[in-house]
DNA sequence: TGTTTAATATCGTTA
DNA sequence: TAACGATGTTAAACA
């Protein structure tokens, strides 16, 4: 247990220093803004990090029950016996209030991260194993371009098959809804428009929902199976090879 | 600074106890999944909730780079002396791998939470204030069903207008977009396979997005403008109406 | 600032 | 388990 004026203090210090802090403690959180919630007294965790973006988490669940974005501005006071942090941000008018009745656990750390954090087998690699390995998507298949903007919004891949025809591809990393296939349709009138002759649509994806696939076959586009993982492979491939072939050079 | 071997003690202990534990120190995080991710050595905090949820949280950010979710096993051992921690579950196949080279800090606690969490102005108040108060769509509107079945989902309103049509009504908290007028209109084609007769069709969010406005035009789908606030005080009215009917009884 | 798209999205509900 | 929609989604890229 720790008392509240001498927690109040090291939280002000902390977050005037940049200090990353936790506390441990009884507290009500209550949140205004976008939506409204109350949540009643019980023992939580609240974060403080160094950019004033604030967590507070109960004992389960991976999601916070609530939170603030980072650059929040947060006031500390005593109250009643209480200690009061709220955070307020203005875009989108937002406010954060967290009464705390009983601090069980104070730290509060300056942390120095200049880590570097990669991620692979995201759609983005999809898409950079089709550009490097094209004839995955069927032979004679090459790339015209990525991220083709149109009035309905940007079309992941836009190339030719060996018979010179334009071919839509839509990428997704997981299952394809029937709103992918929607979408993907709506590049693809708007590329008919602009050549002024209906390209193939394609949607690349591990699998079809079965009422994508149904409205599919209806609206003609077409299905090639691709999961993120194996872009993986293909990319990791590609990488050997042009090391070898640099190393060769 | 807290011994390795200490910390894989009072870490073990406190996972087999079901308390929650915050580390904070300088770690590694590697994540194999349904993608693969690589964070290389910082200082940050580590939290093992209650329910063996994982998070890793670098000093800024609102979101965790790493986590695993509840329900997961979790594996605590020393090695050339880091603290390794893994953490894995197998639907889908995911494994999380923290290595600690250097702990300040380490607490656990077992925390009571039997708080009750209230959330208010989603898109579920939206449709109960249209159901409290049918006017707010137009003068003799009447609610048949809410979250009616069809083959293409669940439909969030259905009513019956004055002149006995009926008004198939599909709810956006937010601005909707091209992609929800698409939905409605799916949900209006299983009405018309159903009844016979062509319902109309109404968007009710607080704004349309103006891609979303041109195709509602051309589809014939209507707009009203409502947003969850003001869904919210239109809850809030008529419970006070209620209290005041049942002290009146 | 607003729009659009991806995310290891998460979470709840339903078949 | 798969599918589907809601979320105070968040966050990044772009105009």
């Amino acid at each position: 247990m720790i008392g509240i004026d001498e927690a109040i203090a090291e939280i002000k210090s902390a977050i005037t220093a940049g200090r990353l802090v936790t506390i441990i403690g009884e507290m009500e959180v209550f949140y205004e803004g976008r939506s409204i919630s109350w949540l009643s007294s019980g023992e939580r965790l609240l974060v403080i990090k160094q950019d004033r973006s604030v967590l507070v988490h109960r004992p389960t669940g991976y999601e916070p029950t609530n939170w603030q974005p980072a650059g929040s501005h947060i006031d500390v006071w005593g109250e009643e016996g209480k200690l009061v942090i709220v955070s307020k941000r203005t875009s989108p008018p937002e406010m954060l209030k967290i009464i705390i009745t009983r601090v069980l656990s104070l730290s509060s750390f300056g942390l120095r991260d200049e880590g570097e954090f990669q991620i692979h087998a995201r759609e983005e690699d999809m898409k950079q194993a089709i550009i490097a390995e094209p004839s995955i998507i069927e032979d004679g298949f090459r790339v015209v371009e990525s991220e083709r903007k149109t009035k309905s919004g940007y079309i992941d891949v836009l190339g030719v098959d060996r018979e010179g025809r334009l071919v839509v591809i839509e990428i997704k990393r997981e299952s394809a809804d029937i709103g992918d296939v929607e979408q993907l349709v709506r590049y693809s009138t708007q590329i008919e428009e602009e050549f002024g002759s209906k390209p193939r649509q394609m949607i690349v994806a591990p699998r079809l929902s079965s009422r994508a696939a149904r409205k599919a076959r209806i609206l003609g586009v077409e299905f090639r199976q691709l999961s993120p993982r194996k872009a993986q492979e293909i990319l990791r491939r590609r990488k050997g090879l042009d090391r070898f072939l640099c190393s060769a050079d």
